[in-house]
DNA sequence: CGATAATTGTTATGCGATATATCAAATGTA
DNA sequence: TACATTTGATATATCGCATAACAATTATCG
């Protein structure tokens, strides 16, 4: 991001801002190094996001995971449940209970492949399309606005390329 | 990390879907609007960061809950067990399995308070400080430079900032 | 004061996500 | 053909997380 060039005095900043917590005592606890501890805010932040994902397709009772499968296949159409599970870094047992609840709902369906009778090609139904296309003008409208009012544009697009980068290289 | 299973027979696909990328459909499976989405990014990289952590600690046997609860016992000596569980985003009755566990090693005590004699006063041992040293050392050794390295410091951050503040107020 | 409400730690319990072992059917391979 | 691998599935165990309920203690208020 841009902010690159400005390092001395936004990194104090920015550290007595995450460390502010140890300027007085009172009723309040210091979380101390807790604050400079990655995991801890990636995974407080990581639930605060998903609430709020959950919140705001609430109306169509999709979980972000369930999401997450949906529009994997909206993009990667007729793949098996092997792909799709190994990409979103889901175990295959796991995957087959989680495919019940979405094709019982008639959100996708299996389908005997032909070339290899063993798996299965996965697709969308209609109502799949159509549920995803109103979950993502949800999730457009009520939940990444909101980190767009709360980060902006510039540093929302710096952030996900640290996330991604991390869950890539790390 | 899920890339791995490729045999050696389909170079010739990898080959020739690395010089297509962008047309048709690949051996890899496309993200597509999933990586613009935060959580999944956000559920990925602590994933990740989480199992690094553990990795790095493995010698001490913590896991980041118990790192987070050490290391706000020895910034917040003589607090009870609500007060600690409640800053970490605990339940009390999650906790509970979660002190004892700790006790049992002997790296923390619960003392009946004097002034409420319903609640527990919470304090390190000495081979609690011990460990806890000990894990610091290791986390910031191992664990965070990792960070830097991958990020370097004014990102790192920034990124902590971001994570901080969408804990805080999203 | 005394009756009632609230708090603290605890137990029991259920749910969901995650992990491994195992299986039958289908396919690949020596 | 015989053996090994892959795919989807089942069973199962563990862990994190959530709620209800309880005894002991303390707080509140009539």
């Amino acid at each position: 991001m841009t902010v690159s060039k400005t390092p001395a005095l936004d990194l104090t900043k920015t550290v007595r801002a995450a460390a502010r917590d140890d300027t007085g005592e009172g009723d309040v606890l210091k979380l101390g190094e807790l604050s400079e501890l990655l995991g801890y805010s990636l995974k407080r932040a990581q639930l605060k996001v998903f609430d709020d994902f959950i919140h705001c397709v609430a109306p169509l009772q999709l979980t972000p995971a369930q999401f997450s499968v949906l529009l994997l296949l909206e993009r990667n159409p007729g793949r098996n449940q092997t792909e799709i599970a190994s990409t979103l870094g889901i175990l295959r047992p796991n995957f087959v209970s989680m495919l019940d609840g979405l094709e019982s709902r008639e959100l996708c369906v299996r389908m005997r492949s032909t070339n290899d009778r063993r798996s299965h090609v996965l697709m969308l139904t209609d109502k799949g399309h159509a549920i995803l296309a109103r979950a993502k003008k949800l999730v457009a409208t009520k939940h990444e606005t909101r980190l767009n009012e709360l980060l902006g544009p510039e540093k929302r697009e710096a952030l996900l390329g640290m996330l991604a980068k991390i869950a890539r290289e790390f």
